[in-house]
DNA sequence: ACCTGAACACCGTTCAAGT
DNA sequence: ACCTGAACACCGTTCAAGT
């Protein structure tokens, strides 16, 4: 992996760096793996960089410029709201890595304004006035975010031991399920459709009032 | 630290290595501050436990072991329904680094099995049917679980440096968002409250169908 | 300005050896 | 059965020294 005359730089570093951790994960990303990948002896990385943390730093800078802004579509407030929740999503899905980094160095309200902007926004146009309309950007917004991080989280971990399904075949009856929830509940599903579902519910719910 | 002749046992090491990873996080629990603590050679907590990975294990066989029954509470459907989410919050902010390493150990299913039939139970009983049924269980898991997350992940993290406040101040009008609304955002606020509000909103919606 | 090698204080883990 | 010390292969980081 030794690239051999290739100046180094520090964008060069960054890059790296974000495919490393975009790839394998923040834990994977050691300074002398990085340094090996460039072909450089590890110091060369700190003179670049100044050190871990401020490396991360970069990335995070880096990650937060490309934050695309957010562009509700729909005509009615109910298909607008969804669509930013689904944009959020969307946001989230394809900076997996980031998330944590950006909450760790304390930018999260930065990363997240351009939603909450536009969730209050419509909100307001929908008619909610007052303090409803904090507390139902923020419930869209929680809603969102914390979905798309435990999908990210069941995507990675390994295959469950105790399956689902066999967990339900024991259980159904002692719980009190019917048979026909209990098959479902033991068959893995589509992310994507649960999360249209819940967020166009709570999204109704709220503007209901 | 160091305890100089009390006999160091396999459940010696799971309690103090447990104490560890909830007051400091996971990733402060390192072998040789855990062989320190307990008075005793690095290789000493091998003997017993095998080695990190597997220590990891049994802490998390204990925890879910602890993991309570959820108990639905109130007389309307929509309340018991809310009542196992908050149960779920509770349990889930009792035990806040446990959740990923459950995870990573592909238990999830089992952690939340109980709190999958009761909602399934409940939600049967109000009258919901067929696929909703299985849906609406997980639009609810997933709501409450993912909010958790999130926020034991804003407690944890250090003071966002533009703060909320400040960011909304610039941006509020530029943003089409009101001024109340504006100073709202730019404001702190309660989880449980918007828990509640954004629980009961989901559920409401769910029941309606 | 940019890079190197040596060194320090940490890790997790293995292994032969002690009682 | 239970514990030790030495050793190995890893870390992040600093520093004096090179060009």
């Amino acid at each position: 992996m030794v690239r051999p005359s290739t100046p180094v730089t520090r964008e060069a570093v960054i890059d790296a760096a974000l495919r490393i951790v975009e790839q394998e994960g923040v834990r994977q990303l050691s300074m002398r793996k990085l340094a090996a990948e460039l072909g450089v002896a590890v110091t060369a990385i700190y003179w670049h960089v100044g050190n871990r943390e401020a490396l991360l730093d970069a990335l995070v800078e880096r990650e937060i410029a490309d934050a695309t802004r957010i562009r509700p579509s729909g005509r009615t407030p109910e298909a607008r709201l969804v669509s930013i929740a689904r944009a959020l999503r969307t946001m989230l899905l394809a900076r997996p890595h980031v998330i944590a980094l950006v909450n760790e160095r304390g930018l999260t309200p930065l990363m997240f304004l351009p939603a909450q902007a536009a969730l209050a926004s419509e909100l307001e146009a929908a008619g909610l006035k007052g303090e409803r309309v904090a507390l139902a950007v923020r419930a869209i917004q929680y809603h969102a975010i914390g979905f798309v991080v435990l999908e990210r989280w069941t995507e990675r971990s390994p295959e469950q031991r105790p399956t689902a399904a066999e967990l339900w075949r024991e259980h159904a009856l002692a719980a009190g399920v019917s048979p026909r929830v209990a098959r479902d509940l033991g068959e893995p599903f589509a992310p994507p459709q649960v999360f249209e579902f819940a967020t166009r519910a709570l999204v109704r719910a709220v503007l209901a009032g």
